[in-house]
DNA sequence: TCCGGCTGTTG
DNA sequence: TCTTGCAGCCGGA
């Protein structure tokens, strides 16, 4: 019969030294189904010099018993564009590939192997285009329901294709532990989980512990296995929610078995991603580390600055206060509350990224619960590598290579002070423009001859034909243009959604590209070709500047591809001028009624024409400065943008530095937040944040690579570093240092402004009277 | 006082 | 574990 399968996961597992593949999906009658197809085999190729007897006879030498080789076929692939011989090796057993390319890589006249490390049900998936994330219509047969618990189990019989078509309705369950921790950070050998919170379409639940924590798990698996939802969502569920619940069960000696196959426990992927069989499981935090506005990525912010769970409306609970919390009856009704917020949060945020996510996994191809944890890096690699498949280019091996720097954007020395009526033009999509139309990339790299040749760094690339990278952005861009004119035509809202999300997929993976070229671990690395793409973009910018000037406008401002503009020139004109020049749509990003800039680059401050203000590279839209520092800043630079007064600034720092020595403000304005980029061991010097991470750790913190520390200074003698101290430990602003968050955060922060319009230092701190300030200005 | 380490930011 | 350019703080010499 045939079938129209969603596709959610494939998967694949052994049955007698053989390996099945899985696609669990949902079908057009919403039933939850696995397909089954047992005819596929791993495979990988050797790219040799010449074709030959001999090589194949060696190849058939190697051959294992367990996993025997079982077909070898001469074939021609393209490798960075130019035609290879290779022979495609097939076996039996996935995890025997490994061994197979060790051993046939040494054979004489085998140059490379390649492709032996594709996984096996990625390597289905790209073979057999059966993409998750979409709608695949396909002849199965039905077979017994045995050991799955799905609506129907089918054999694949043959793929048809994919259909177009919105998503099904999908059950999403999302969950949240909270765990004891009265030691310090939780340990999963000795602290038990105390409340599950979960959240589906219909109901709210909480398992909570009597006794032992064995119980809950217990019910919660059994409640995934009734509820059975297609995707399982939590909030750093990868890092610790599921393995914190595979170590308690392992404990208890029960399993986790909530998988759509029978006895199957999550399974730690790749990414550091749990599996589960049949079900997407999704830790939304690989979506929000993408949000650069909030800095500290916990659920709690994330929720605050998406809407969808307002702090002021939540329940909010330091976490090392959970087993206080816990222990005292009257105030356990807080915790459950808690924790029942953090699930909500996470359901709602489900319902932001969720839609992004499918659109981004049908363009990659990978399955969402990989996917949401994969970087940047593998997730543009993976959709490369599904493209190299569709050009029968072979995917070039992962190597190990020393990073080389280059140089990259240019950026104009900013003209200091306050400028009005101020243009900002951009070129849309600068770096994958300038790929396409130089046809960037390792494979059309050439030495000489009739070519692209870059400026400064004298990189040649051909003409004819288009490159990988070219092809690739070509369609991005031209995929994500069809879009936006099907949004032109498409009223239905569901639709709409859908489109509006697969568009934003597009920009972020045409976007991407440049990056990927230019990271050492990249499958198609090229240092050349991202050297000339950041060259190009260097004379196009300043070429662009100088018709600019031409046309009568003074440049103010510069970044990489953008400049912002004033004086009396035509500024249509002037775009149509450089379009014209460049063959690159550029366009009028934004319009300041006031700029501000200081001497330093990267850094100004905008009032746009719409009244909104813009602050960008400024203490203010840093996450390592103390709230209050910030603060003071973003109100003096509105002060001067929307009012132009310089003494009602001034005025205002007075009050705020006065309040702030009469212990007027909250510690958490205080608190100052760095991450640890580094294993603890591995610092030089003895930075605040280092000895704030350092007596945290003493405590038993749990405190590695990439955590936040969030400190603040004490009063006291000595090194500033010896004075921070971890937030949590600190009950009273009067033991703050609180000239230090004066003289060091406050004052600076405003000076880098102020100074401008001739204020010094000493002002804004001495308690003056207005007269003095009204003479100050009247110089 | 200067330099290098460090972090977070920019397009 | 997508890029480079840049500002500015801190510790240590």
């Amino acid at each position: 019969m045939i079938k129209r399968i969603y596709v959610l996961d494939v998967s694949y597992d052994l049955e007698e030294g053989k390996p099945y593949i899985m696609i669990w999906g949902i079908s057009e009658e919403g039933e939850r189904v696995v397909v089954i197809y047992k005819d596929f085999r791993p495979y990988f190729y050797l790219i040799v010099s010449e074709w030959g007897d001999n090589i194949e006879n060696e190849i058939k030498n190697y051959s294992e018993p367990d996993s025997p080789i079982i077909s070898i076929e001469r074939g021609v692939r393209k490798y960075y564009g130019k035609e290879v011989k290779v022979i495609k090796v097939t076996t039996v057993i996935p995890e025997s590939v490994r061994r197979y390319r060790e051993k046939l890589k040494s054979i004489k006249g085998v140059e490379e192997v390649v492709e032996a490390d594709i996984y096996f049900s990625m390597r289905f998936s790209i073979d057999m285009n059966v993409i998750p994330c979409n709608w695949i219509e396909m002849e199965v047969e039905r077979l017994d329901k045995k050991g799955y618990r799905v609506d129907n189990v089918y054999v694949l019989k043959k793929v048809r294709g994919i259909i177009d078509k919105n998503p099904p309705k999908m059950k999403v369950l999302a969950f949240d532990i909270e765990v004891y921790n009265k030691y310090g950070s939780p340990d999963s050998s000795r602290d038990p989980i105390i409340i599950i919170g979960v959240k589906n379409d219909k109901e709210e639940k909480q398992f909570v512990m009597k006794g032992n924590d064995r119980e809950i798990i217990n019910s919660f698996a059994s409640y995934i296995r009734d509820y059975d939802p297609d995707i399982i969502i939590g909030y750093n569920s990868n890092g610790f929610d599921w393995p914190y619940l595979l170590n308690r069960t392992k404990i208890h000696g029960v399993k986790l078995d909530i998988g759509r196959k029978v006895n199957s426990q999550p399974n730690q992927g790749v990414y550091g991603h749990f599996s589960i069989q049949g079900r997407l499981n999704v830790d939304l935090l690989g979506f929000a580390m993408s949000i650069s506005e909030v800095k500290v990525k916990s659920l709690d912010n994330v929720a605050d600055y998406l809407g969808v769970m307002p702090r002021e409306k939540r329940a909010n609970i330091e976490w090392n206060e959970i087993a206080k919390f816990w222990e005292r009856e009257e105030k356990r009704e807080e915790l459950l509350k808690y924790n029942m917020d953090d699930v909500r949060s996470t359901y709602l945020l489900g319902e932001v990224f969720l839609p992004f996510g499918l659109e981004l996994s049908k363009l990659t191809g990978l399955p969402l619960d990989q996917l949401s944890q994969a970087s940047v890096g593998n997730r543009v690699e993976w959709y490369m590598i599904r493209e190299a498949f569709k050009y029968n280019e072979i995917v070039p091996n992962k190597l190990e290579r020393e990073g080389e720097e280059y140089g990259g954007g240019y950026v104009f020395e900013p003209m200091r002070g306050i400028h009005e009526g101020v243009y900002v033009i951009d070129f849309s999509s600068m770096y994958p423009n300038i790929m396409l139309k130089y046809n960037i990339g390792p494979d059309t790299l050439v030495n000489d001859g009739d070519c692209h040749r870059a400026p400064e760094v004298n990189h040649c690339f051909r003409m004819e034909p288009k490159g990988f990278y070219a092809r690739i952005i070509e369609r991005l861009l031209e995929e994500r243009k069809k879009v936006k004119e099907m949004l032109n035509n498409v009223n239905d809202n569901a639709t709409r959604k859908i489109l509006e999300e697969r568009q934003k997929a597009l920009k972020v993976m045409a976007n991407a590209m440049y990056g990927y070229m230019g990271w050492v671990n990249a499958r198609w690395y090229s240092k050349e070709g991202a050297e000339a793409v950041t060259a190009w973009g260097r004379k196009i910018i300043r070429e662009a500047a100088e018709i600019a000037k031409a046309e009568g406008f003074i440049i103010v401002y510069g970044d990489t591809d953008s400049l912002f503009l004033k004086g009396k020139g035509d500024i249509n004109s002037l775009i149509a001028k450089i379009e014209e020049r460049f063959e690159l749509e550029i366009k009028v990003e934004k319009i300041y009624k006031r700029v501000f800039f200081t001497k330093a680059k990267k850094r100004y401050a905008g009032l746009t024409i719409d009244g909104k203000i813009d602050i960008v590279g400024f203490e203010a839209v840093r996450g390592d400065w103390a709230e209050i520092a910030k603060e003071v800043q973003e109100r003096v630079i509105e002060r001067l943008l929307v009012e132009g007064s310089v003494e009602q600034a001034i005025k205002m720092c007075r009050e705020i530095i006065r309040n702030i020595r009469h212990g007027k403000y909250e510690l958490n304005k205080f608190v100052i937040w760095k991450s640890l980029e580094k294993e603890i061991n591995q610092y030089e010097t003895e930075l605040p944040h280092v000895k704030a991470a350092k007596k945290a750790m003493k405590m038993g913190f749990l405190i590695k690579k990439g955590s936040k520390i969030g400190f603040v200074i004490l009063r006291g003698k000595g090194k500033l570093s010896d004075r921070a101290e971890p937030y949590y430990n600190v009950k009273s602003i009067s033991d703050l240092d609180l000239d230090y968050y004066i003289d060091k955060q406050v004052v600076p922060a405003v000076m880098r402004i102020l100074e401008y319009f001739g204020v010094t230092e000493k002002q804004l701190k001495e308690e003056g009277r207005q007269g003095d300030l009204t003479s100050f200005f009247n110089i």
